[in-house]
DNA sequence: AACATAATGTTGCTCAGGCAACAAAATTAT
DNA sequence: ATAATTTTGTTGCCTGAGCAACATTATGTT
């Protein structure tokens, strides 16, 4: 977060304007405005490589990130080490944006990097504050924004729900269901190894490899690697 | 939702924009003003009894809710009943804004009354589409939800916090060890009964109970009713 | 006061699933 | 190709906590 690098070249600017034309936040903004709007609203690029922290539990939250290539798991850890990750945030996806809304000083997740990844930062507050004459896109801004926490408070919600399920089989069950109708088909891949669904649904990763294991011999499912397939939803529900 | 009346009298109008001035969407409106925006916003009121159903989980949302007086339970409840309470609604606190905002067709939760309610709807298109000439407070009421969102994905968060520890002890703890930090005081009340303390950490009533006890034997903790009192905080953590 | 109803506490049984420790397979590095 | 490392699968043990059923204490109602 510190060593956060300035624009430099126009170069840079018009690449990451076209990257981040289908960003949310810039809903219904064109590519050729983009370009300005990231002038005025002080964006910033920055890399990370694999496995790199971009905030840590307690650091300061200063600006908006917008992952531009690659992805980064929101992840709380406890006292001792127990990890877990919140959701994972992929290309054009946002983080920070609830902790500088809410004006929450310090972050209470962590944010860690995947693979390489490459993170546009933006400045809330020339979100929300009109600059005057050159920027007339600061309402469709603040609309673009209402909608995207609105979502993420309605995805935390699904996270609930995970959560709230009482045993391994109905939470693996909910959960491959939920990434089968997101994907349209009951062959799908799932964005997560094992460790790292074990650690979304806050179950024990052997444990869980043994309901698999379980419900593919009832002939339920199959699944290879990230790959799942649903065999029989009827009984699965 | 559907018999909702509207407004009738400038008497309950008055009355209404008076409670209302201290809620989070009206911050930095003046009541004078609040009486206009009202209007504006095609506000609405209606009252429930205890135990009512405000939004059944499935609902159409069409407003968003201010509690004016009495609380109501965001529940979720799974297909066999078992029900958890996602958070509780007291006086001027809003809900439903996330759906709205998020334009979610069917409500994920439903929203039941504790004792009496009386709740005030407005209409959400009215707050972010600026109306013209007479009403000047859309840009604030743009902020201020903006700030509400944000907020509840950080109370969301913190949920999360409860459900990602693993075992009743720990999830008992951080509770009363985060309410004794937000009422700044070792001895303190808890908004819930033990059935809703449970449905609201997720666990079984009467293990809570017996843990409960446990830890009261041991010295860390004291407790009637709803009034706890952490004896031992370091031995707590 | 007497009764009904709700809230809280108690206890034994049972088992789901966390933990640990290891095996096998797959991926990456040398 | 070989070694090193990561990912995934397997298994036994043991305990935490869900469930059910009941006791006790509050609270509200007539």
């Amino acid at each position: 977060m510190q060593d956060r690098k300035d624009i430099q070249s126009t170069g840079q600017l018009k690449l990451a304007a076209s990257m981040l034309e289908k960003a949310k936040l810039f809903n219904n903004i064109s590519k050729d405005d983009l370009e300005g709007l990231l002038v005025c609203l002080g964006a910033s690029f920055r890399s990370y490589v694999k496995g790199q922290y971009l905030i840590t539990a307690g650091d300061p939250i200063k600006a908006i990130g917008i992952v531009l290539s690659g992805s980064v798991d929101i992840i709380k850890e406890d006292a001792f080490g127990r990890r877990s990750i919140v959701t994972k945030i992929g290309p054009l996806d946002m983080f920070g944006e609830a902790l500088v809304c809410a004006e929450i000083a310090e972050s209470p997740v962590s944010v860690q990097s995947i693979g390489d990844v490459r993170v546009c930062y933006v400045n809330y507050n020339k979100i929300v504050t009109s600059c005057g004459s050159a920027c007339g896109f600061h309402s469709r801004l603040v609309q673009n924004m209402l909608h995207i926490l609105a979502s993420k408070a309605i995805v935390f919600n699904k996270k609930l729900d995970y959560l709230l399920l009482k045993g391994m089989r109905e939470r693996v069950t909910a959960y491959l269901l939920d990434q089968s109708s997101n994907s349209g088909s009951l062959d799908f891949k799932i964005p997560f190894n094992r460790e790292e669904l074990a650690d979304f649904l806050a179950v024990d990763r052997s444990a869980m490899s043994r309901e698999l294991g379980k419900m593919r011999k009832e002939g339920l499912i199959n699944f290879n690697k990230s790959r799942f397939i649903i065999l029989d939803g009827k009984r699965l529900v």
